[in-house]
DNA sequence: CGGCGGTCCTGCGGGC
DNA sequence: TGCCCGCAGGACCGCC
């Protein structure tokens, strides 16, 4: 699930959960999730200590302190939500950590496929981001121009690449080049100076209000509104969409929005 | 560098 | 009902 606009939304939860609180307690349900850490260091390292800054950087969330850093990551089915400790426990909550007498955030992942470091100072943090590219929501027009024209893959996986663009994911991917009308088979190399640019202007207008939601909206004008309805059309022109495979994930695309086949390619 | 497939892990929904 | 398979909004690794 997570992409940019949900950890966005996980860094808010952080925020107002636990920011400014001081860790009383870190209980780990599940070493699974753990990496580079044991679940004694971790306590240790993080118990007594204040989150002064809850901080996104593509898909990963930072949770400062002042000393270490506890990063997270939420790969497909993580979350972070802040709870009161005596509510039960989900069976997927992994870590548990007590702020308050009445507020406890928990790290929830059902698939364990990422999970939580531990960086012991900047240099540590730094090397965790290290093949992170600029940040989707940050990144301005010409710093993501010349990180597309430098690819020449297929502009669907170029723009989940992490280490080019740091923050889309699947879905956002297949409802940003819908929008912008591009194929996802297109080298991100050969795309025009118009088509680079309508790319860089559509991704803005999904992530705003995507981060707003805490999520890539279902929405029924959306494309991601349609993709898991049994017989999908293109919400704009009606065309059922296509179900494909690009940069090994599911793209769903519209074959007569997204640009024509590129043997005499028009560009529309 | 790019593309592909396998791997990590768990749960679900469909088909038989 | 039970079982097996494919699939899932992520990422890494090794191979060609």
């Amino acid at each position: 699930m997570p992409e940019l606009p949900d950890v966005e939304g996980f860094r808010n939860v952080l925020q107002s959960c636990a920011q400014g609180r001081v860790i009383r307690r870190v209980d780990v349900r599940d070493t699974g999730v753990l990496h580079g850490v044991s679940a004694p260091r971790l306590r240790d390292a993080l118990e007594g200590r204040r989150i002064t800054r809850a901080e996104r950087q593509g898909k990963w969330l930072l949770a400062h302190t002042g000393g270490p850093t506890l990063a997270l990551h939420f790969g497909m089915t993580g979350r972070l939500l802040c709870a009161h400790p005596d509510d039960a426990a989900d069976p997927h909550d992994r870590v548990l950590f007590t702020v308050a007498r009445d507020r406890q955030l928990r790290y929830r992942d059902q698939r364990k496929l990422q999970g939580l470091w531990l960086a012991e100072n900047h240099s540590d943090v730094a090397r965790l981001l290290r093949n992170q590219g600029p940040d989707a929501l940050t990144v301005d027009r010409e710093e993501f121009e010349t990180a597309l024209a430098s690819h020449r893959g297929r502009v669907k996986a170029v723009l989940i690449d992490q280490s080019v663009l740091a923050g889309l994911g699947n879905l956002l991917a297949d409802e940003i080049l819908w929008r912008a009308g591009l194929r996802p088979t297109t080298p991100a190399n050969a795309l025009t100076e118009p088509e680079r640019r309508r790319l860089y202007t559509q991704m803005r207008r999904t992530l705003r209000p995507a981060v707003t939601a805490g999520r890539v909206p279902p929405h029924p004008t959306w494309l991601t509104g349609h993709r898991d309805t049994p017989n999908p059309h293109c919400p704009r022109c009606h065309t059922p969409l296509r179900r494909s495979r690009v940069g090994g994930r599911t793209t769903v695309w519209c074959p007569t929005c997204q640009g024509e086949e590129k043997s005499n390619g028009d560009g529309n």
